[in-house]
DNA sequence: CCGTGATCATAC
DNA sequence: GTATGATCACGG
């Protein structure tokens, strides 16, 4: 039998039901939703993650859309160390290589996935036991106009090198605070993008992720206000 | 294969 | 030490 929550009906339920997870263990809440606990993330990278959605009643499925569309939230997981700060960059979504003629920063993806999220601080330190591993503070974020137009500005640069079919030309170190990386299944995995003469060309997908730099400012900004 | 959830692990 | 590029699991 399968652990689920109802979708939370409001903002403040959603936060509500996040507040109580906080302190909680990962064994603690595996057990409550049902789930087995792996020893560690290796072969289950995604499983604080999808027990967290489970516990918090977000929609299931692989939509590209808002873990809880009705409320217009998106639900983040955020390992971090000791310190407080973050262990990984965010994926964010997949970057289209095709048909990019009609996307603006305003109906894009990002903007959207970015536009309100949960962020759900997490233990993400390796050397303690993934069961006890605990979750941490959670809190709504809403990204500020200069945060805004940080990210805009990063995305119109990478829209721009993936419309001039320069997808293959683009590193991780592009991006002030919003990067491309390779997002794939496996060396396999492959997409159609557009070439440097305009042809199709087969190349790895590609998914948009934010750097640390970024997520490190918004722990501060919330945590740490002075 | 695509998009969701991400972390792994090696090159730097 | 850490960021980049690679990879893992799953539902559809």
């Amino acid at each position: 039998m399968r652990y689920t929550v109802p979708t939370p009906t409001s903002v403040d339920e959603l936060l509500q039901r996040a507040n109580r997870l906080t302190g909680q263990s990962f064994a603690q809440l595996a057990k409550i939703a049902n789930l087995h606990m792996p020893n560690d993330l290796k072969k289950d990278k995604g499983w604080v993650g999808m027990m967290l959605e489970q516990h918090l009643g977000a929609s299931a499925g692989s939509k590209p859309l808002q873990d809880f569309p009705d409320l217009g939230v998106e639900l983040k997981t955020l390992p971090v160390d000791e310190q407080g700060q973050p262990l990984e960059t965010t994926f964010v979504c997949v970057a289209p290589l095709l048909n990019t003629s009609g996307l603006n920063w305003l109906n894009s993806n990002v903007r959207n996935k970015l536009s309100c999220v949960l962020w759900l601080p997490i233990d993400g330190r390796r050397a303690v036991p993934l069961a006890k591993r605990v979750v941490g503070q959670p809190f709504l974020w809403r990204p500020t106009n200069e945060q805004e137009q940080a990210l805009q500005s990063d995305w119109e640069e990478h829209m721009d090198r993936i419309a001039l079919g320069e997808v293959e030309s683009i590193t991780a170190r592009q991006g002030e605070f919003l990067q491309i990386r390779p997002k794939a299944a496996d060396g396999s995995a492959l997409t159609e993008a557009v070439g440097p003469n305009g042809q199709m060309i087969q190349v790895r997908p590609r998914g948009f992720y934010l750097k640390k730099t970024f997520t490190r400012a918004i722990l501060e900004q919330v945590f740490n206000a002075v």
